[in-house]
DNA sequence: TCTTTCGTAGCAAGCGCTTTCTACGTAAGA
DNA sequence: TCTTACGTAGAAAGCGCTTGCTACGAAAGA
C-alpha cells in the first residue's frame, strides 16, 4: 500500500540497494542511473521510511531539546536556536533533522522520562536547558542517564545549566552568580540599602546561584540582609506579583527589588504599583535574562542580558559535532548589565 | 553491545515475543512471568529500540507540531498544550509521545519539508497551528501533503489556521476577522476616526482576516480608510516600532493604532513614545492575542483574547482521538475583547 | 474418561531499510 | 595481449522488534 524502496527500485529498474545509494549519496552510483532513480521516486511519491532506515542504520535523524517550559520565551528562544543549527549533514534535501522538543515542566520525573524516551528513540543528540534540580538523588539519575545516552553514542550538551559530574557532557554555563552581583552592586551603587529579593523555586540551581551573587554583593558591601527579605517563588509573572506582595507586608520600606528574572520583575512592577508605589521613584526593579519583552515593560527592566540564543545556536553546533568542543568541555556565556527606566536613587 | 530484546528474553527464561508483550501490555501475560520479565528488564537496564518497534508495528510514538516561530509565546503556548495533550495510551509508564517542534519561519518550503520530515517518521499525528501562506500553489502542496499523511494513518489537526480544501483536517480556527472588527468598533465607539493599522506579512491568511475585519469596521461606521494608514510588516515588536514611525510620517495626526498582534503593538507604543506621544492621550493602540506579557506593557494593552492554550489542548486530544472531531470538522474557536489602559478617547 | 476450552508461551515470518561482500565490464598499465 | 585496477551494481544478511499462528498443559464440560 505504502510505496517502498523496492517499489522504486523496480521502477527504475535497479536493486532496492542502488536506491538506498541514490537516497543518501554515500556511495558512487552513475548519473544516468541516478537519474533514473530520482525520477521514480518523484513518480511514485515516494518518501523513505524513517524508523526502517534508523533501524538499519543505527542512527536517527531526531534531536532533544529538554525544557521546562516552552511557553516560556526564555526557552522558546533556546529551542529555536537549537533548532536552527540541528541541519542535516551535507545540507541535503530533506536530509534536516527534528528537533524533539520535552517540557519538563521543571519535574524531575518527567526529566528521566523524557531523557528515557530520547534514548529509545536513539537520538542524534540531546540539548539539555536551564537549570539543574538540586536533589542528590535525581542528578545521580540524570547522570546515569547521560552516561547510557552517551555510550550510545548520543551526544549531549548542556547550555544554561551545570557541568553534571560523571559525565563528560559538554556543558555552556550562564553566569548567574556573576550577574546576580552586577545587579546588585548596581543598586547598591545608587544607594539602596533595605533590598527584596524575590528567587525562584529552591532545589534549582539558577536560582541558588542568583541568589548567592545577590548576597555576595550585600556581603561586600556590608550590607546585612534579613531573612525577611526573600520570598522564594516560581519563574513566573504570578508568582513575581504574590511574592512582592508579601515582601512589602513584611518590610513596608523597601526601596529596591531584584527578581529571579524578568517575568518575575514585571509581576513585581504590578505588585508595586498596586500599592501605590512609582517605579523607580519610589522603589527600583531589576530582572534578569533580558527577554524581549523586558524593553517595553513600565518602565523598561534594568536587567541582566544573557545572549540564549547565540549560547544555544552554539550548543546546537557542538551537538550536532560542527563545532568543536570547549576545552575542557565546560564554558562559561557572559552575560551584560543592561541599564533600563526601573531603576533610579532611593526615595530619601 | 547494546541490550536487546533477546538479552533480557535469555536473563528472563522466555521467549523474546514474551518479553514484547510484557512490555507492551497488549496480551495476557502470567504474573509471575511478567515479574520475571520486568525484573529481568531492570536488572538490564533495558530501554526498547523506538524506530525497530516503529517498523514492526507500523506505528509511532512521534507528533508533529508545526509552528511559524517557536521562540513567539503565541506559538510557545501552543505548543506547549498540545505537548500536554498527548501522552500515550493507557498512560503506561514511559509510553508517553514525543512532540516534534518544528519552526517553518513561516517559510512555505520549510514547511513542506517538515511535513515531509514528519511523513518519513510515520508520525502518529501533526498539529498545524498559525496562520496558513496565501498562495495557491503552495496551499495545493500543504493539501496534497495533508491527504498523503492521512493516507498513511496520521492525524492531522489544524489549530488556529483555516480549513484545507480537500482534506479532511480537522481544523480549529481562530476568529481574526471577529476580533479585528470588535477592536476598531471599541476605537471607533471612543471616537476615533484617523486610525492606522499596522498589519503582519502579506500572503497570510491571518493578516488577511484581521485586516478585513478592521476594514469591515471601518465601513460599518462611514469612516473612510486612506490607504496611507496601512503598513505592511512581519509579526515582531520592531517591525511594529517601524511600521509605526512610517505610518506616523505619513499621517501625523492619527488618534490610534490597531496592530497586528501584541508584540507589534508593543513597538507600535515604542515609536509613539518617541515620537513624544502619550498613549493613549494622544494616541490609543491595541493588539491581538492577548499574550501574557500585554498587561505588564505601558500602559497594559487593549486587546483581542485568544484562548491559545484551550485550543490547542483541544487540538492535541483530538490528534490523539481522544477527543471526537467536531462535526463537520471544522470549528471556530472564540475570543473576547479585553480594554485596559492603551485606549482612551482621542484628543480633541 | 474423553473432548473442548481457556490461558500462556513460543516459533517464525516479516517490517523496510543499509551495507558488506561479491561480481562484472571496461579502461589503464605492463 | 594479459593483467590490474577501477567504477558501478546486485545479492543477501541482518538491524531489533511485533504478531499471527501454533502448541501445550490444565481446567472444565460432556
Amino acid at each position: 500500500m505504502t510505496v517502498t524502496l523496492s517499489d522504486v527500485a523496480a521502477r527504475a529498474q535497479v536493486s532496492p540497494a542502488t536506491v538506498s545509494r541514490v537516497l543518501n549519496g554515500n556511495y558512487p552510483v552513475a548519473a544516468s542511473t541516478r537519474e533514473r532513480v530520482l525520477k521514480a521516486v518523484d513518480d511514485l511519491d515516494y518518501v523513505l521510511n524513517g524508523p526502517a532506515s534508523a533501524l538499519a542504520a543505527a542512527t536517527s535523524d531526531l534531536v532533544g531539546v529538554l525544557v521546562n517550559d516552552i511557553a516560556d520565551p526564555f526557552f522558546g528562544i533556546m529551542a529555536s536556536a537549537v533548532q536552527s543549527e540541528i541541519v542535516g549533514p551535507g545540507g541535503r534535501a530533506g536530509g534536516e533533522r527534528l528537533a524533539v522538543v520535552c517540557n519538563t515542566g521543571g519535574e524531575p520525573e518527567r526529566e528521566l522520562t523524557y531523557l528515557t524516551l530520547l534514548q529509545r528513540q536513539r537520538a542524534a543528540a540531546v540539548v539539555l536547558t536551564g537549570g539543574a534540580i538540586e536533589n542528590e538523588a535525581h542528578v545521580a539519575a540524570v547522570a546515569a542517564k547521560l552516561r547510557r545516552l552517551a555510550e550510545a553514542g548520543t551526544r549531549v550538551v548542556l547550555c544554561g545549566r551545570p557541568p553534571v559530574p560523571g559525565t563528560d557532557a559538554v556543558a555552556l554555563t550562564f553566569d548567574n552568580r556573576g550577574g546576580a552581583r552586577e545587579l546588585t552592586e548596581h543598586l547598591l551603587a545608587l544607594g539602596h540599602r533595605r533590598i527584596g529579593y524575590v528567587a525562584g523555586p529552591e532545589e534549582r540551581t539558577t536560582t541558588r546561584h542568583r541568589l548567592e551573587g545577590h548576597r555576595e554583593a550585600l556581603a561586600a558591601a556590608g550590607v546585612g540582609e534579613s531573612d525577611g527579605l526573600v520570598a522564594h517563588g516560581s519563574y513566573d509573572r504570578t508568582s513575581g506579583y504574590g511574592a512582592t506582595a508579601e515582601l512589602l507586608c513584611r518590610e513596608p520600606d523597601l526601596t529596591a527589588v531584584v527578581a529571579a528574572n524578568d517575568s518575575v520583575a514585571l509581576g513585581a512592577c504590578a505588585a508595586l504599583r498596586e500599592a501605590g508605589l512609582r517605579i523607580p521613584e519610589d522603589v527600583s526593579v531589576v530582572g534578569f535574562d533580558d527577554l524581549p519583552f523586558s524593553i517595553d515593560a513600565a518602565p523598561p527592566l534594568t536587567t541582566f542580558h544573557l545572549p540564549l540564543a547565540e549560547a544555544a545556536a552554539r550548543a546546537g553546533r557542538i551537538a550536532m559535532g560542527r563545532e568543536a568542543a570547549p576545552k575542557g568541555r565546560i564554558v562559561e556565556v557572559r552575560g551584560e548589565l543592561v541599564v533600563r527606566g526601573s531603576t533610579g536613587k532611593p526615595r530619601v
